[in-house]
DNA sequence: TGTACATCAGTGAACGCGCGTTCACTGATGTAC
DNA sequence: TGTACATCAGTGAACGCGCGTTCACTGATGTAC
């Protein structure tokens, strides 16, 4: 072979890796294959040896991208307080590029197409999922409707506190939804 | 005058009608300066006799476009449940064009520049005031904590529901912030 | 062992397109005298 | 009252630019014989 056995998958990753971080930063729509791939150490056109489309990408990255957010914390077993004491943190905040997937491109994905949105869909049953097993009171239905809401309330805190300008304003958004969504947790 | 008094003004207060819509519904980026004078029923040339730069509209759109999200609700002397449940209602999550802008716009808004995020900010905060006095219990500090918390949740449970390609999570999302928004401004 | 050919990840120039922005112009109506 | 000129909201073609996408090509290494 004229790569070593392994290699096209390694790129391919690398690619998603770096189109994760930038769809994260500045959004799908503002960031260009150009400067994915050049960001990625390759020129414009390979990118199709890998990709149907841009729009194939934008799935590879909900499927297979890193996810530093609340599910990727969860999965590594941290406990749900210290969760989202980091999700609602200023270390979040202010890396969006390495953050959370869902709080930096929803509103995007809902104009996306249906292929794209499904992912989503399913991403976010499982997330509300796992919040939900964390949660020690109530019926599964009453713990299942608690984590839709924190986890509604971490999204959009987290948006609000990125938006604003203002940097006390922004650190009592975060802290005032920490405190909001321990006690809906039944954490304090 | 070859228009009549006030002509100029209208017809600026339209494109910015018209922009708001399409902001809502598509985003910022993705409406294009021509389908909106289009709309309008203008053509391109015309923007630049009422507004600087794109960027110029945005922040025109964000200071007078109209808004009927929660804090038009809230200005139009609605109780503060009835808002709730109207924001959190399936006719808001699927009408993004005439809904909340802050619901449509907040991810974007956070990557523009710095005069744009000014403007957003000081409607957020005002916003935030808005629900705080609706609240009946606590300290005036508690309150506006409450504030902020339902407010966060209003927005990401909003979008989420719009995200998600599933009928029956999208209305449980919108049912479940409903309740725990309720709860936390202790309506129920 | 040596040579011809096949494979294929990646190159880099080019494509058409829609973007935000510019600008010379239009034409209806106002004002000056 | 009639004529020349000024005003200015809006027109519509054109600008350079970056976008997603295409494609003929490269060159390193594998396989066939």
């Amino acid at each position: 072979m004229r790569y070593e056995k392994g290699h096209k998958e390694a790129t391919r990753q690398h690619i998603i890796d770096v189109a994760s971080r930038q769809f994260r930063e500045s959004g799908v729509a503002a960031a260009g294959l150009a400067g994915i791939m050049s960001a990625a150490n390759l020129t414009n056109g390979a990118f199709y040896a890998h990709f149907e489309s841009k729009e194939d990408l934008v799935r590879a990255v909900l499927t297979e991208g890193p996810d530093r957010g609340l599910a990727g914390n969860l999965k590594a077993n941290a406990g749900l307080e210290k969760s989202i004491r980091d999700y609602l943190g200023t270390r979040h905040r202010d890396n969006a590029g390495s953050g959370c997937p869902t709080a930096a491109l929803v509103a995007e994905v809902a104009r996306h197409p249906r292929q794209t949105r499904d992912i989503f869909t399913e991403k976010t049953g499982q997330i509300i999922e796992l919040i939900a097993a964390r949660l020690r009171t109530g019926s599964a239905a009453a713990r299942r409707r608690k984590a839709v809401a924190i986890y509604g309330m971490m999204v959009g805190a987290l948006q609000l506190a990125r938006a604003v300008n203002d940097k006390k304003l922004s650190s009592e958004v975060l802290e005032s939804a920490i405190e909001a969504a321990l006690s809906l947790a039944g954490e304090r």
